[in-house]
DNA sequence: TAAAAACCCTTGAGTCGCTACAAGGTCAAG
DNA sequence: CTTGACCTTGTAGCGACTCAAGGGTTTTTA
């Protein structure tokens, strides 16, 4: 089967696929004679997997990891299931993160119950205002992963 | 005051400074006779305000308009309200969105209670099958904002 | 006073997980 | 033989930064 077939079947994207391939999460297919890409079964089963695994928004390099236990069926699993203990924290963690920036938020938002000029805008000026979230959360984090808003580093 | 005091006051960092000037957030400064960004108390309170902005999660985009309401003390708050709870939106659909993901893991965890070989594991097994998650949550988004794990989009 | 340290400058590239071209090659049907 | 669907590589872009290279300037210290 050709990209694109392996796409709709998959309900994924061809430029995806290729994008996985370069970074190393879906093996090298064969090549035809017009220098096609050509998938077999395994390939597929592996597409849908890590397809799986991102709509449970697992970074790439979760899945990596995830991957490699797929491939050596003897291994013990238990890396596996501290791995989902992992991931189940970030977004148990992110998810209480949010909480508390709605609370903000809102509290932001009662400020200004109705409309006025901007320069007596409650929330305008509250905003300005130290006190209203001083500093910025520690961990905060977009998505489940990644980094944002890192306080600037101290040195060692 | 030169750049690294005034990223110290605003608890920032040098480059996102700059960055911000870049992307015109923060007006450009003077410059000293070394060619050396001068500040004065105004651009601080601006980085505060965008800092303060930041903490709560909002886009640049979102920043940029809120500053505009800033700077035109006359006009009616209204927008200034309306972004707000806009935002808020945001920020609860995506902890709706987080508490799903989080049901899916704590499920799928459940599969495999104890460690065992991984070709018995039951998430690698759940991972494999098709049933769990199939297809990627609409309006799946990553941090409070933007967009990730869209299905191919299809021709118009 | 001169060297060393600390600060600042610009430019350009890297992060993540894709998406979206552009410019061309290949293949089946009509 | 031509059309058009499909494929190829390569590059650039998103958001919000972060970091490194290779300089110039200012402040501190010996
Ligand atoms: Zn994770
Ligand atoms: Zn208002
Ligand atoms: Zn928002
Ligand atoms: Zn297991």
């Amino acid at each position: 089967m050709k990209i694109g077939e392996l796409a709709r079947l998959a309900g994924s994207n061809v430029e995806t696929i290729r994008y996985y391939e370069r970074k190393g999460l879906l093996p090298i297919p064969a090549r035809s004679e017009g220098n096609y890409r050509i998938y077999g079964p395994m390939h597929q089963e592996r597409l849908t997997f890590i397809r799986h695994c991102r709509g449970l928004d697992m970074t790439l390099d979760e899945i990596r990891t995830l991957l490699h236990f797929k491939e050596s069926p003897e291994e013990n699993c238990g890396e596996v299931n501290r791995l989902l203990d992992d991931h189940i924290g970030h977004v148990v963690h992110r998810i209480g993160e949010l909480q508390a920036l709605e609370k903000q938020l809102q509290e932001l938002r009662g400020r200004c119950p109705d409309e006025r000029r901007a320069s007596t805008c409650g929330i305008l000026e509250g905003l300005s205002q130290s006190g209203i979230n001083e500093k910025p959360m520690e961990n905060h984090i977009p998505g489940v992963h990644g980094t944002a808003l890192k306080s600037p580093k101290e040195p060692e």
